[in-house]
DNA sequence: AATGAATGAGGATTCATTCAT
DNA sequence: CATGAATGAATCCTCATTCAT
């Protein structure tokens, strides 16, 4: 039920995936649904509760322990990859699922918790350059992360619309190029 | 009428709005409506050629023409001032309309005309600035211009979400720190 | 609900009914009526199905077992009677949906069992007076029962369209005088 | 515009055709049609006077003088092999715009008037035919006439619901033979 | 825990008709 | 005579949610 919520809702959204549609995915009868979840908002924050353990669990194609720079570069890749699987239909699907939710507070911080959790795996590894003297001194860490992780927002909603690989490739090649150029 | 849909859909979405909402905030009948677009995605591509207009002649917030270092600069500040004042309720129109449209394929040719014009001005800029010698020759200005919308689509989407600018802010000061040190 | 569908179409035709109509002669709430029926067209496959099991289990008016000239006869005179008792505002019932439905195939089919049903009822009857002798071996059952079936539909058309039993009874007189010439 | 209408109602009725789609295929624009004809029914009256005189002037299929009894085989004919060309995709246009009205007395006097006509060319045959003495005297024209055309409107609906020549043929055929065995 | 029936408001869309010009 | 914009009720259908069992 979960798993089938969260399929629909990466695909087509949260307000443009009916109650019924989930269930009728699951095999599940109307009212096992809302003897587990209240409501729906209640099984959106299921549901992201749910992607958050498969994150951390690694269950998840995402990278979450990035060591070298073949890694990061791997971590972006994993998302491109992802895409052309699926014909550029969708894109993160926590990015989609957090622009459906404007007023519940409390789901958008179950969002923030795991791309908190994302940008703390990059900030991680950028540290760590750091110290290891293969960035500069001027670099933050969090600053580099927040970057990547906008990248990657960006670059798989555009990916998805423009139903290409394009903008993100071109995104991450100049990326790329930028973070040899900072290099030490 | 385009004016209600295109404020609705920026905040709520497409499906999240109904046709009635947006009669209301217009002011309109109901029979109107079906008069001049023939169906609500008859409405979307409307909306989208009127931002595209509106994009073309200046008449929106978004900077169109970058000429130095300070208007690249101004062009993402221009968007984290505009999230600040709506309190980072909405992000990019033109992104959230287009996550939600999953098999109008015309309406996605829409999109990317305006995101092509977007990209457009920056890889002006860009290749302006190869030209004068301040960005080295093994820079692509193309690839440039898609780092820099898929970073504006991100952080606005994840600022959004996170009711932050921090994460644009971020992101746009790591970008800085960056593109100065490509700078020749 | 099913009941009260059959009664509507058979008096104003499919279009003409409004599902609310159904419901409200019904009263039904709205969505009873998509949770048992999946749409307008899925109604009317279950009031032909319904339609269907009330004549073979002779609980409509039309006589299903003939088995003299008299019933024959009798088998025709029923749907004037009718006609009078409804004050010709009605022709058949099955006729009337048929009329009306253009592109179901698969209601046509439903139809059609219908119309075969009845049509073996006349044919079983002429088979056996033939074998009896009652009737010339140059005829063919099927081409009288196809025949009779035809002259029942036409004339309750046509009964119901000028308000007046003359069409049925003339059409009937003689077709009977036609078949006495016709005996043997 | 009333031939629009006209083909239009013949295909799908009168409440399946809507003001829009007869003006589409007419090419004219919304407010002629309120111009000439006052409403809706309005329309329809003037259609079926248009059919009135176009069968009267002999610019219909139909055969209106019929002479021999190849005549009247050809009469019947005319409408097995109009429903074959249009793939039994119509019944008789009259029966089907007849059927569609329910209290609109008016229109019922128009559609009589045309089945009058109708029935009055085939009581002509049958008197003309009686007069010579190749039928009884015991016979009456006007309900051979009746027989004859009610004959057609059922097989023609039942032709077009079943999407098969087979009911109006075979019910030809054994009229022929009936109407051979009463001939003298 | 589980079932299927019920609820009623709201979804997009189309209708016949009229009005101002 | 002709145009196109306006009207508002009605169309079919779907929604999230609840209730009795």
């Amino acid at each position: 039920m979960i798993e089938a919520a969260l399929d629909l809702f990466h695909r087509k959204g949260i307000p443009a995936t009916s109650v019924d549609e989930i269930l009728e995915q699951a095999g599940t009868g109307k009212s096992q649904f809302y003897y587990y979840f209240k409501s729906k908002n209640g099984l959106v924050h299921h549901v992201l509760m749910h992607f958050y353990e498969m994150l951390k669990n690694n269950r998840t194609p995402a990278l979450t322990h990035i060591e070298t720079w073949d890694d990061l570069e791997r971590w972006f890749e994993v998302f491109i990859d992802y895409q052309k699987a699926v014909h550029y239909e969708r894109s993160c699907p926590i990015g989609t699922i957090g622009n459906d939710v404007f007023d519940q507070d409390l789901l958008r911080q179950d969002i923030k918790l795991i791309f908190e959790f994302t940008r703390h795996s990059l900030a991680q590894f950028f540290s760590a350059k750091k110290a290891k003297g293969e960035l500069p001194r001027s670099v933050d860490p969090q600053n580099l992360a927040h970057l990547c992780f906008t990248i990657q927002q960006g670059a798989m909603l555009v990916s998805k619309i423009e139903r290409s690989s394009e903008p993100f490739e071109r995104s991450l090649l100049q990326l790329k190029q930028l973070l040899r150029s900072l290099r030490t």
